[in-house]
RNA sequence: GCGGACGUGGCGAAAUGGUAGACGCAAGGGACUUAAAAUCCCUUGGGGGAAACCCUGUGCGGGUUCGAGUCCCGCCGUCCGCACCA
């Protein structure tokens, strides 16, 4: 072999080799037991960067591992190949978006390749493909047959630069998600809607079978969702018999309503314009209020701005008559777009009232409190540690029992009704860009609106369009794709000219991998109950409330039209932290980006690898260091010396049974094999049982490292003997084998060159051995009174007797007892002895 | 405001309630070399001491415990998500 650690050659080999072997194809095998890996599908932006190849590493160790332990491993890729910067790309170089994006897959799948992932190339998928894409419009109308899939005219956040809507999901802090700089604008569109509020509370109550999900991608979730319990009362008002529903979560406080406040949107308010003494003035007010509403602020703390329509609402509950204003903080996407002001017991409603004067009356005060004499700010105690005043019936209360009683009195008197609102909203799917699936709809004068039949799918893309990225959907600019005839009439009609969003795109295509042949369906059945659930998920934590709520989504509806019969999709889901440099995270922009095919060239894939795992735990962002990487390339390059050195001696030594299987006799070993091979084991069961359940990839290098350090001291007495060449070649058996989770190129050389034909990730995972893993002798720290004083070396087995009367005969122990009277002395077996004075 | 995470050397970090700082980076010293690189060896939380050792130390203040970086309570600070959501 190689004197000369060289990777560029080494990691090349073995991709051949790897590939020619097709080590990475899974089949389905019923009755074998399965492990689906995932990592989420990349866009093809031009290139890999280090968050890619953090995300993917992950799953490769994952991968390998359990190829190891004997599983039936998928762990497939793909692209997610529609989307905006295609076209503005387009627009820009005067290509093709289906050019520019597939000389980037070209580019990417090339440099996941160079990393030697362990992915089966076979079931490689891009959404742009129509034999894909199809199957989107497929969903959408098996949507649409159920009334998932609707049209509507809204207000919709209409990003400028990107010249089309945005999902509500897709707007951050008033901007666009690409352009975080470009605040959303809102428009009056005819969109496509999935209704994922039909689903808000399975979405919410399925959350407690992810047991295996991280709290926060929970946490956030649950959020989004944003589920709350109240009522909603009717209040009467004096101008005509219309009346104005209110939601409030806190009935319980309704006797402390002084003022109803509506959003200057809300529909009763034209009405009352009409109606009102001074319409001119009034309509001022509400255009004034209208833009200072909420929806415009890009400002947390906006100031509240209110006007008196001069109308009042009647509260049902006491009859008594108070004020309608006009306020810019009630949303009139939220409940019903009125609320009961309640300063006393609401901040909002506090300080808006305070501004304005209104007043402000107390009706739950403490448990054993009074109402003070001025409030500073709302009480806002709901439980049972509040009981209400001022509430004639209701009197003394807790404000919980309250809630019950006057929700189910409202019920019975026909002014209220128990409700849940959610904050989640459906999820507007048109876009009015080119590079998508179409949307599979026709219009037509005589049908109306008409689904395109699932015969006639896919709906292509028409590959020639003129992309200006101004004015509307750009398929509308082509009259062969536009005009089509009614598929109901057949008369002359227009195709829906908007796209799906991409997210649509992703939101099933885990499913498409296990089978992305088949042609007659959108999965293939078989092949997912084989696979699913995906055993393990790995992205990024951004993806927690977009893709993973639309992922969650899709799979319900699925369920619902009997392709698949679970209602949650990933068991268990990582998410790693992301790659920083210089305190930021890498991006073009800042120009601190650190390119994988840089990091390849110079150091090898598998340095790149080993560093990314060894800096930090993987859920931790993770800070790249120029200089820290050599550490790694440092190791690998001694570890290759260090096998390198044997590897003529161990060819011929005789390997016996599998590794696994082979045991060498305890009883037989010298001291420095006892010594080296407790090492090997202890570090052994240290990546087990990290590998299985903690995956803190940085301890299991760490404690490899330590391992080839161990040995490293034991060189000389390998060179004389001393180490017989079958401990040595167990020791560096084992050390390659750990290590070719994490840098499987080099592994795999060195494995080959100590005599072994297959690849490691043909071998067994081998176990522990407790035995060999054992101490025989211990350091055992002596404390008094809890502070450490001494160190006594005992045997594994010794009786507590004599641990207990080392301790104490220890002369460093000896000077701090000084006499004193031992109260109790303390011994943790294994551990360390505490002694208690006095 | 609500929810979540976090706070340990010069840096990345490690530590089932049991020897704080494993492993690595950087730094300093030494060996090898004509020289450099590479490699190898030593030192490295702070303070004191010639040394054995001693004191001190995990954001701050309390508590539980024989024993707290770890558990509990209260602060301070950082990051992330949601947010006038009634």
């Amino acid at each position: 072999m190689d004197p000369n650690y060289d990777p560029q050659k080494i990691e090349s080999k073995w991709q051949t080799r790897w590939a020619e072997q097709r080590l990475f194809e899974a089949e389905a095998e019923p009755g074998r037991k399965k492990y689906y890996v995932l990592e989420m599908l990349p866009y093809p932006s031009g290139e890999l960067h280090m968050g890619h190849v953090r995300n993917y590493i992950i799953g490769d160790a994952l991968a390998r591992y359990m190829w190891m332990k004997g599983y039936n491993v998928l762990h497939p890729i793909g692209w997610d190949a529609f989307g905006l910067p295609a076209e503005n790309a387009a627009i820009k170089h005067q290509r093709h978006p289906s050019e520019w994006t597939s000389s980037n897959i070209e580019t990417m799948h090339a440099q996941l390749k160079r990393l030697g992932v362990s992915y089966d190339w076979r079931r490689e998928i891009a959404t742009c493909q129509p034999e894909y894409y199809r199957w989107n419009q497929w969903f959408f109308l098996k949507m649409y047959e159920l009334g998932l899939a609707y049209r509507k005219k809204s207000r919709v956040n209409w990003c400028p630069l990107c010249s089309t809507v945005l999902a509500n999901e897709q707007v951050v802090n008033g901007c666009c998600w690409r352009h975080e700089d470009t605040p959303v604008v809102e428009r009056e569109l005819e969109q496509w809607f999935l209704r994922i509020t039909a689903y808000a509370d399975r979405l919410l109550e399925d959350m407690r079978a992810l047991v295996r999900w991280p709290e926060r991608v929970l946490a956030m979730q649950e959020n989004w969702i944003g589920k709350s319990t109240g009522a909603y009362v009717e209040f009467g008002i004096n101008a005509g018999d219309e009346s104005l529903r209110i939601f409030t979560t806190r009935i319980d406080t309704i006797y402390g309503c002084t003022a109803v406040f509506i959003a200057p949107e809300h529909p009763l308010v034209p009405k009352l314009v009409a109606r009102s003494q001074s319409p001119e003035r009034l309509q001022v007010e509400v255009e004034r209020i209208k833009a200072s509403a909420v929806r415009a602020r890009l400002e947390v703390n906006l100031e509240k701005q209110g006007a008196d329509t001069g109308f009042t609402a009647r509260n049902p509950f006491n009859g008594e008559s108070v004020p309608i204003w006009l306020a810019n903080f009630v949303l009139m996407e939220y409940g019903t777009g009125a609320v009961m002001a309640v300063p006393a017991h609401d901040q909002r409603d506090f300080e808006f009232c305070q501004a304005f004067g209104l007043p402000i009356r107390t009706v739950i005060v403490p448990q054993n409190g009074e109402a003070p004499a001025e409030l500073k700010a709302a009480y806002t105690e709901s439980g049972k540690n509040g009981k209400l005043i001022n509430s004639a019936p209701y009197d003394g209360l807790t404000p919980e029992d309250a809630m019950a009683r006057m929700t189910a009195d409202a019920e019975a008197k026909g002014f209220g009704q128990r409700t849940i609102q959610f904050r989640i909203k459906d999820w507007g799917v048109s876009r009015q860009r080119y590079w998508g699936t179409p949307i599979p709809m026709v219009y037509c004068d005589t049908d109306g609106i008409v689904p395109v039949p699932e015969k006639d799918l896919p709906v292509l893309l028409p590959p020639q369009v003129r992309l200006t990225g101004e004015g509307e959907s750009p398929l509308a600019s082509v009259p062969e794709f536009v005009n089509t005839t009614c598929p109901r009439c057949g008369g002359p009609a227009r195709r829906e000219t908007d796209t799906m969003d991409t997210f649509v795109d992703s939101s099933w295509y885990f499913y498409r991998y296990t089978d992305n042949k088949i042609a007659t369906a959108p999965i293939n059945q078989d092949a997912v109950k084989y696979w699913f659930p995906v055993d393990q998920y790995i992205g990024g934590i951004e993806q927690a409330i977009l893709h993973l709520i639309y992922m969650r989504f899709f799979t319900k509806v699925m369920q619902r039209i009997g392709l698949v019969d679970f209602s949650e999709p990933v068991a268990r889901l990582f998410t790693q932290g992301m790659v920083i440099k210089d305190g930021a995270k890498m991006s073009k922009n800042r120009g601190n980006v650190v390119s994988p095919d840089e990091i390849c060239a110079k150091y090898g894939a598998d340095t790149a690898r080993l560093y990314t795992l060894f800096a930090g735990p993987p859920e931790k962002d993770l800070d790249w260091s120029d200089t820290a990487i050599e550490g790694a390339s440092r190791f690998l390059h001694r570890v290759y010396r260090q096998v390198a050195r044997y590897a003529g001696r161990m060819a011929g030594v005789q390997s016996g049974p599998a590794l696994s299987e082979r045991k060498l006799n305890t009883a037989q070993l010298r001291p420095d094999e006892r010594r080296l091979l407790r090492k090997v084991h202890q570090t052994l069961r240290h990546v087990t049982e990290d590998m299985e359940e903690r995956w803190h990839f940085n301890t299991d290098i760490a404690m490899i490292m330590e391992l080839s350090n161990e040995f490293a001291d034991l060189q000389a007495a390998a060179d004389q003997g001393q180490i017989r060449p079958e401990v040595v070649k167990s020791c560096l058996e084992h050390l390659l084998v750990m290590l070719s989770l994490f840098a499987p190129h080099v592994a795999d050389e060195l494995w080959e060159a100590t005599g072994h034909s297959q690849p490691l990730l043909r071998s067994a995972w081998p176990a522990h051995d407790q035995e060999l893993a054992a101490e025989d002798e211990l350091e055992i720290p002596v404390q008094v009174n809890g502070k450490l004083r001494g160190r006594i070396r005992v045997a594994v087995g010794a009786s507590e007797e004599e641990i207990r009367r080392r301790a104490r005969a220890d002369s460093g122990v000896g000077q701090h007892l000084n006499g004193r009277e031992v109260v109790r002395v303390i011994v943790v077996p294994q551990k360390l002895v505490n002694i208690v004075i006095k």
